[in-house]
DNA sequence: TATTGTTATACTCTATAACTATA
DNA sequence: TATAGTTATAGAGTATAACAATA
């Protein structure tokens, strides 16, 4: 793609995006896409996708968080949450605790096996943010972090 | 010493991910699930989906765009691209013509009525960018898209 | 009534594999 | 052999709806 093809311009009709390579939404999801593809590689031995590796690691972060509580950090709804904190359970990865003062509630643990399986996807995390992060500057990854947070928060 | 306390320990000396919150991937996968479920909403009423718009504008940018050349320049391996094609055709927004010079190409076009959802989508498109840009400046804009570009290029 | 978890269901995206046709 | 399309299949993520238990 050409750098002539960013630059902002108008359609015939005087007004909208002339070419979709003006859009910012076109281009987060082509960028989400690599990130993706790459992360299955470099995770594949592991088994674990994306969504379940922040999973554990949010856990890790904040033992007894309740299930709902982890949708809501990680922008999934009720189902999705249930669907993989359920596939990690299965997987003896963490565990389920009922909640003393609220019945409603699900309080998530990890196992021993759940914690050890974290360490290994932290280093696989490592490798995989090298390759990702190689093509900016420190203060350049800064700056698209920030940039990115102001979207999804 | 084992993997696990090679890890903790580099942790402990600040060379990983101290926590989940300054990985690049997360916040890239977080944003892109903001983007997405906007533009679902935004687009409930037309029934298109974010790969399906960009097929057509691709397709109306480069009318006789084989079916391999679009499937590489919106990231696709072949089969995902043929699904998304074929109910392109379904819903009669696109053709496929055989390729006289090179019988194992298909070229695509829009027909009429693909041509009038495009521009549809166009509006949508339009609202949904402003949705998404109106929290950086021109400037934050035209950098954020250099270095998504620099990810998935 | 509102919240939380659960189950069932459906659709999209993604990928792999195997097969056919063409170059 | 290599490329392009096709078909079948499978898994993951996302979402909605309905239901039960609890607050």
């Amino acid at each position: 793609m050409t750098q002539s093809a960013l630059i902002e311009s108008k359609n015939a009709a005087g007004h909208g995006p002339a070419s979709l390579d003006s859009v910012l939404g076109f281009h987060i999801r082509l960028a989400h896409g690599a990130v993706y593809r790459h992360f299955t590689e470099t995770f594949a031995a592991l088994g674990l996708t994306q969504k379940q590796v922040s999973t554990l690691w949010l856990v890790a972060e904040m033992p007894g968080i309740a299930q709902s509580e982890l949708g809501n950090r990680l922008r999934m709804d009720r189902a999705t949450a249930m669907s993989i904190v359920s596939r990690m359970q299965e997987r003896d990865f963490l565990w389920r605790e009922r909640c003393p003062s609220d019945g409603r509630k699900q309080l998530l643990h990890l196992t021993d096996a759940g914690k050890k399986a974290l360490e290994e996807a932290k280093a696989c995390i490592e490798e995989h943010e090298r390759w990702l992060k190689s093509r900016f500057t420190p203060d350049e990854v800064k700056k698209l972090v920030e940039m990115l947070a102001r979207i999804h928060e």
